[in-house]
Parts: structure tokens; sequence; C-alpha cells
DNA sequence: CGTATACTTGAATTGAGTCAATAAGTGTGG
DNA sequence: CCACACTTATTGACTCAATTCAAGTATACG
């Protein structure tokens, strides 16, 4: 391998979110041989459902949505990727859904079978793995309370302060988001259409507790009211 | 402890179909040593959400609903529970569910922090949870496409295929179902009112896809035509 | 056998979807 | 900077699938 060789690892942005952040700086160089960059522009396809799984990705910059589609059309986002998030593990011989850019998007790639033995090198990573994966399958539950029993306007409030959490997570302002999907996928996240998302932001708007400056930036002016509205527990006025 | 202690794990029926079954017959005996059974009867719960998660539990007998509630009583189920099957693990410090007997039903708990050892021992039981976990990540993502956008009709059809698919799994027939649940608890799992449940199914029996004898019975009659119907692929006949 | 529970069916209502039109952004080249 | 084209978002009117409300009918059980 040459001694000029670009290290992304060494100057990685969101290392201490991501999986990469259990391992110590030496340690991190095994990773760094192994991993490759991918550049998307927006609406590209990372990979398909049904393409054999050879690599799993991390996020680094822009955002990335992963779907699944029915045959005639529908689709269904399942989640939306931030940098730092991680995808395409532990899921069979083929990836069981779709990942595309929502706008241009840098991912790290780690070919499945060198993965896997720095995972034996390492164990923690697999450890923080699991953690990884249990995160996402109390989040999938909360999706599906969502989508099975919420109303639209419950669907809408519990969205926003899924993307404030986030951001607050990251360490910033939850009070203005900046959107970076469209009205069309956040229908498809939270199993409505293009129409009933927008007419139920802007029921939020007039109830004055969001703001939309801009389609993509939101300003929470109540968010204690939209905890109330995201659990149903809506008061008469 | 007792020599005369009655071993569970030495006259499990279930065991290679759980996470037991990574283990040697001698290497059972440290999972024996911790485990004790928890017998239910129809409809008491195992534990309630917020409770502190203090151990994970193996279906051996009956059959448990994983269920979230909304605080005005909506209600969704996020899975049903066979034999063999694991339940309460890796969920952080609180159970982020309620679980519920739908008939008389037995499990094996093991106590978190004990299991937590044994899992230190046998590295490969840890590596079989990450695949149980990657496995439900899957169905949940399935489940999240049912749920938000598939039909009544499509929901009923792809959870009788799911049914027929687990019986088939355990090598039993699918083609003659015996469902554990009730049809409103079936609505609760498809986010549809038992109304609805009720309705599609007679629409199936109606189209001479199935038959249902009796309620909890149910005999597939074209199970071709079932698949078409769960994925939208309706045709105009 | 009666009573409770679970299931089915019917009629009316409604929340979200569809279709259609307009408005607001965004970007491009003149 | 503006005009145009194009995409994205909003709003309105109407429709419809699923819910709700209301009976009924099986089925299980003491």
């Amino acid at each position: 391998m040459p001694s000029t060789r670009y290290s992304p690892c060494a100057a990685c942005q969101v290392r201490d979110q991501t999986i990469c952040g259990v391992l110590q700086p030496h340690e991190l160089e095994r990773l760094n041989a192994i991993v490759t960059e991918v550049h998307l522009e927006r609406g590209q396809a990372l990979f398909f459902q049904e393409d054999p799984a050879d690599s799993v990705f991390n996020v680094t910059r822009g955002h990335i949505r992963v779907l699944k589609l029915l045959p005639d059309g529908r689709r269904q986002i399942t989640g939306f990727l931030y940098p730092g998030d991680f995808l395409g593990m532990a899921y069979g011989s083929e990836y069981a859904y779709t990942a595309e850019a929502i706008d241009n998007a840098v991912l790290c790639r780690f070919p499945r079978e060198k993965l896997k033995a720095v995972f034996d090198e390492f164990p923690q990573l697999e450890k923080r793995l699991l953690e990884i994966s249990s995160n996402e399958l109390i989040a999938a539950q909360d999706q599906m309370v969502l989508l099975g029993r919420k109303s639209a306007i419950e669907r809408i409030a519990s969205f926003l302060l899924e993307m404030i959490r986030r951001c607050e997570r990251k360490g910033q302002d939850g009070g203005e988001l900046r959107l970076p999907m469209n009205r069309e996928d956040i229908g498809d996240y939270l199993g409505l259409a293009v129409e009933t998302t927008s007419r139920n932001l802007q029921e939020l708007v007039a109830k004055e507790v969001i703001e939309i400056p801009s389609a993509p930036r939101i300003i929470v002016q109540q968010r204690e009211r939209l905890e109330e509205i995201a659990e149903g527990e809506q008061k008469p006025w």
C-alpha cells in the first residue's frame, strides 16, 4: 500500500458519533486500511434492495434515505441516515432495502469480509453493533405504533420531535430545524400522502406550534405542545 | 444448589430452535444453573413497559404478545412470540414494551446480570443474538411497509403468510393454521379495527383463498393467490 | 342451559387519499 | 438583475376505504 494513500479516518469529523469511536487512534489504522470513500449525488442510489450485500457503510456527509418498494410503486421509507449513522450490516446475503442519497453525500465503504476480520480482532466493535441494533429495534417499534395507530397530525408531531431529538443528541439546538428531506419523503416515512403531510404541517403552523419560514426550515415554538400532540393527548382548545 | 434441583434445560423441547441451541450439552449446564421457570395464565402480563429490565426470557410453551400503548388506550402489537422465541434482551435499563400471555404459557427466565457472565464465557451466544436481532430488524421493516402502505386485505394476506411461514420453519404443514391470537389481537398487530380484520378475512373466504371452519382454524386453499394479494398484485378477476 | 366472550355483519361517518389547480422556490442563461 | 422553466409545496373539492356504532350470531364454559 502506498504511504501517500489518503487517510479518511484521520480526517473523519464524525468518528466519535459512529461505530469507529470505540477504537483507539492506533487501532483505527486497521479500519483505515480497508476503507474507501463513496461520493453520491442527490438522488443517486448507494445500493438497491436485493443487491448482494458485500459492503457496509458509514455516512460521513449528507443524508441517506432507506426505503422499500411494493411492486406497484408504493414506497415506504424506513429511515433517514445522518453523518455518523451506519448501514448495510447484518442483513443476510442481500440488502433488504434500497438506500439513496437525499442530497450530495459521502460515505465510508467497508468490504464486509475484511470488516469481519477486524471484528474478530476488536470484539468491542461487535458489542457496539449489538447496541446500535437494539436501539434501531426500539425505534422500529415506536415507528410501528406511529404507522399503525397514530393520526396524521400525531405522526407529523412525532416526526418533528424525532428530528429535534436527533439535533440535540449532536449538541445542536433543536429549536430550529433544517430538514434535508422533502415533503414527499416525509410522507413516505410517515405513511401519508404528500398533501396530507403538507396540510398537517400547516395545521401546526395555524396552532402556532411551529413556524415555517421556508419549506426546509422549521422553527419550533411550543415543544411541549408538540409532545402532547405526538402522544395523542389532544386538549380540546 | 441441591442436586435434586429440577433441570428445565435437560427436558427442553425447543432448545434447538432458540439461542440455547448454539451450546453443547455440557455447556448448557451453565445456563441451567441460572434459569428459573415462569408460568403465566392467559392474559397475564410477563412485564410492563417501563418496568426495570432485569431478566430476559425464552418462550417454551404457549404464546406471548408484545405491545405498546398510547395514553388513550390505543394499542399496537409489535410481535407474537412462539415457543423457541426470545425476548427482553438488550433494550436498555427498562423494557420498551409490555409482554402478555395470549394463552397459558411457560417461559425460561434468565437474570440479566448472570446471563451476561455466561455470554462472556460463550461468545457464540452473543453472535447468535446479533443474528436474531438482525432478523427482527428486517421483519420490523417489512411490518413498516405493511402498516404504512398496504390496504386492509393486503395486510390480512401478509399476516396469514407470515403465520404459514412460521409453521413451515418449524417443519409443520402451513396449509392448516391454528391461530393462538384472537381477531382483536390480529387487528392491533395490523393497525386495523377488529371489524375490518373480520370483514377482510371473510373477503378471502368469499374469494375461496382460505376456509375458516372455526375462528382459530384457517385452511389455506390458494397460497399463490395469497402471495399476490399480500404484495398488491391484485388481478381484476 | 344460560351467560359471557368472541366473531361477524350492516349502516352511517369520517379522516386521509386522490385529482386538480395554484403558489412558492430554485436554478439557468440572457 | 430578470425572465423562464422546472421542481416542490400548498390549498381546494371530492371520493372512498376503513372506522365507528349498533345489532346480531357463534362458541366456549361453568
